[in-house]
DNA sequence: CCCTATGTTCCCAA
DNA sequence: CTTGGGAACATAGG
C-alpha cells in the first residue's frame, strides 16, 4: 500500500513520538514476522516477553529494554534505530499500517481486526496492522546500512537516469517502480509521474531523450512531494500514524480514472494492463 | 461459486 | 543481465 510519500509521512511523525522512548514490550501476533519459518503457529498471541529457543523470534525480543534515537526512511522501508546501534526495518508492502495510541494498552492487545504486532513504549503504544500479512519486520546489527540507490526526493539527475536506461527495453513505468533503480516509486506515482511528464507509459526505457528524462525528475520531485505535504494519497485504506487520511487523492489526475476526461486536453482516461498491475494514461496527450 | 482486483517484492526461468 | 510471470495473503466486487 504505502508508497514513498505514505512511508516518509510515517517517518516523520514516528520522529516526533519515539525519539527518547524506550521499548516495555513487544508482541508479535503473526508468525510471519521475523523470518520466521511458513508455518503458522496456533497461538493469538504468539510471543509476548520470553521466546522459544529457535523461534526465529529472538532477534526481534532483543529489542526490548532499548531506548529509540531516530527513525529514518530507506525507499519504502522505515528504519527504527535503537540508541545502541541495532536497527529495527519495517516494511509495510501491500497493507501496512501504522497507529500510534497514547498511553498503553492492555495485554492480550488484538484491539483492531489484523493486528500483527504491537509495540509499547514507555509514553505510547505502536501497532502494525497488516490484513494481507505480507508486511515483514527484521532486526539488523549495527553497520548494515543497505546499499541503496538514489532517492528521488533528494534529486533525480537526467543523466544518471538516461545512462542507466540505455540498456533496459522494458516499459518505462516499471523502470520507474524498479526499487533497484530508484526507491519509493509505486503503481500510484508511476502512472502520476508519467501523466505529469506527459510520457507513455508504455514507451521503451531506452526510448526517452535527455529532455523527457528531465521531464520525469521535474514531474517526479513535484508530485512525490506534493504527496508527501499532503501526507499521502487515501485511496481506501490508507491512514497516517494518527489515523488521519491523507489529502493527496484531491490531486490525482490519472491513477483509477479511467473513462474520466484528461484534465490536460479533454481526451479519456485509459485503464491499461502492464506487469499485472493497473496504469492509468491518456494516450491523447501522453507520447 | 468463480474470477479479478488491490498501495509490494522476491524468486525463478527463459 | 534483463525481464516477465507467479507466488506470498486476505478480502471485496462483478
Amino acid at each position: 500500500m504505502p508508497e514513498l510519500p505514505e512511508v516518509e509521512t510515517l517517518c516523520r511523525q514516528l520522529n516526533t513520538v519515539l525519539p527518547g522512548e524506550k521499548i516495555l514490550r513487544i508482541e508479535v501476533l503473526d508468525s510471519r514476522l521475523g523470518n520466521m519459518a511458513r508455518k503458522r503457529i496456533d497461538s493469538d498471541i504468539l510471543f509476548s516477553g520470553t521466546v522459544p529457543a529457535g523461534s526465529g523470534m529472538e532477534k526481534i525480543m532483543m529489542l526490548v529494554g532499548r531506548r529509540v534515537s531516530t527513525v529514518t526512511r530507506k525507499g519504502k522501508g522505515i528504519h527504527i534505530q535503537l540508541d545502541d546501534g541495532l536497527t529495527a526495518a519495517l516494511h509495510l508492502r501491500m497493507s501496512g499500517r501504522l497507529l500510534y495510541l497514547a498511553g498503553d494498552v492492555p495485554t492480550p492487545s488484538k484491539i483492531f481486526p489484523y493486528s500483527r504486532m504491537v509495540i509499547g513504549f514507555s509514553s505510547g503504544t505502536l501497532v502494525l496492522i497488516d490484513p494481507r500479512r505480507f508486511a515483514t519486520f527484521d532486526v539488523q546489527p549495527e553497520g548494515v546500512a543497505p546499499l541503496l540507490p538514489d532517492d528521488p526526493m533528494k534529486g533525480l539527475p537526467a543523466p544518471r537516469l538516461r545512462k542507466i536506461a540505455a540498456a533496459r527495453r522494458r516499459p518505462v513505468k516499471s523502470f520507474l517502480m524498479d526499487q533497484k533503480i530508484i526507491a519509493g516509486i509505486g503503481n500510484i506515482y508511476a502512472s502520476e509521474i508519467l501523466f505529469a511528464a506527459g510520457i507513455d507509459p508504455r514507451r521503451p526505457a531506452c526510448s526517452l531523450t535527455m529532455a523527457e528524462w528531465r521531464k520525469v525528475a521535474t514531474a517526479t520531485r513535484a508530485i512525490l512531494c506534493r504527496a508527501v505535504n499532503c501526507r499521502g494519497t487515501t485511496i481506501s485504506d490508507w491512514r497516517d500514524l494518527f489515523g488521519r487520511s491523507g489529502t493527496n487523492q484531491d490531486h490525482l489526475e490519472a491513477y483509477s480514472r479511467q473513462g474520466k476526461p484528461c484534465r490536460r486536453c479533454g481526451g479519456i482516461i485509459e485503464r491499461i494492463d502492464q506487469g499485472g498491475r493497473g496504469t492509468w494514461v491518456c494516450s491523447m496527450c501522453q507520447r
